[in-house]
DNA sequence: CGCTTTAATGATAATAATAATCAATTACAC
DNA sequence: GTGTAATTGATTATTATTATCATTAAAGCG
């Protein structure tokens, strides 16, 4: 069963749409996307694809990379350790955004969306009033909490 | 006059404090540092110490930021383009926090503080949460704005 | 289905930021 | 002043990512 969107889960149309082409490496570079959980980086998302087809070479992971950024189709997330990571956008969200807890020690990304009303209001009322502020016109924002997660405080607490 | 530090504004006794010394290019880097409103990267702070101090080599400057940084002296940012990037970390600063706007196109970034108490006080009872709910020791968090400056919109507005 | 055009690929070299190495230098406690 | 260990500067190494380029392969068309 192909799925809502059809043969390659409307991908194709999408490519299609601005002139680019819908070629093997890149359909098993969305599928490894869309069947991981956490974010990867280009080298990690290199390797899960090489297994799968082994022909892929790194460049094809990169240039498939920048070019989903750009078609929003992934996110790209920096976590201060030099290494890019993505993930599939979900697409229901309008506007991206990106709020992460990140382990400092372990690396362990952990996406979280507002769970409250209030913060997600003010948010944006704190983004409104920057634009004026400042005179910048907001396109996005990164929320993230640097710290320890459990594995990483040890399990005694601390 | 030395100010209220002594001779190099207290640095020396914070790094013999911790067994490092305090040396020419540190003393330079450090007044560099001082001296400059923006943030610097690493090759711009090479390049401004330079001039003053032409013996200086780049592997030094990135020894003596990472040793600031793990001191607290500096903080350290990133914008994305893969050049971090470093400042003198406000004295009166309880738990440093980055916030910051950054401009897509020219990476002109404009620090600011928090100016509503409301804010502050949500991030506060947010972050309390998030240690709670994803059971992480949180110890500093980043919040970046992406857009565009007004001299990247064109003058027009937009 | 075969043809044609041109985007995409894979191998590889090139960049660019930062870290590691190491012999020579220098801060600083005595 | 001296001795010792930290620091330096020059250089090489590393690592993530991009550019190059000849070869391959989508996909619109007949």
């Amino acid at each position: 069963m192909p799925g809502p969107y059809g043969k390659h889960g409307g991908y194709h149309g999408r490519f299609r749409g601005k002139g680019f082409r819908m070629t093997i490496p890149r359909q098993v570079i969305l599928e490894t996307l869309n069947s991981t959980q956490n974010y990867l980086t280009a080298d990690e998302l290199y390797m899960n694809v090489h297994s799968e087809y082994p022909g892929i070479g790194i460049a094809t992971v990169y240039r498939t990379l920048n070019l989903l950024e750009q078609m929003d189709i992934v996110n790209k997330i920096d976590i201060g350790d030099g290494k890019a990571r993505y993930e599939i956008a979900k697409q229901d969200e309008d506007v991206p955004h990106y709020h992460q807890l990140v382990c400092t020690n372990c690396s362990r990304i952990v996406r979280y969306e507002h769970f409250s009303p209030e913060e997600k209001e003010l948010m944006q009322k704190v983004e409104k009033q920057l634009e004026e502020a400042y005179d910048f016109k907001i396109q996005r924002h990164v929320v993230q909490y640097y710290g320890l997660c459990r594995d990483c405080r040890g399990l005694t607490g601390r």
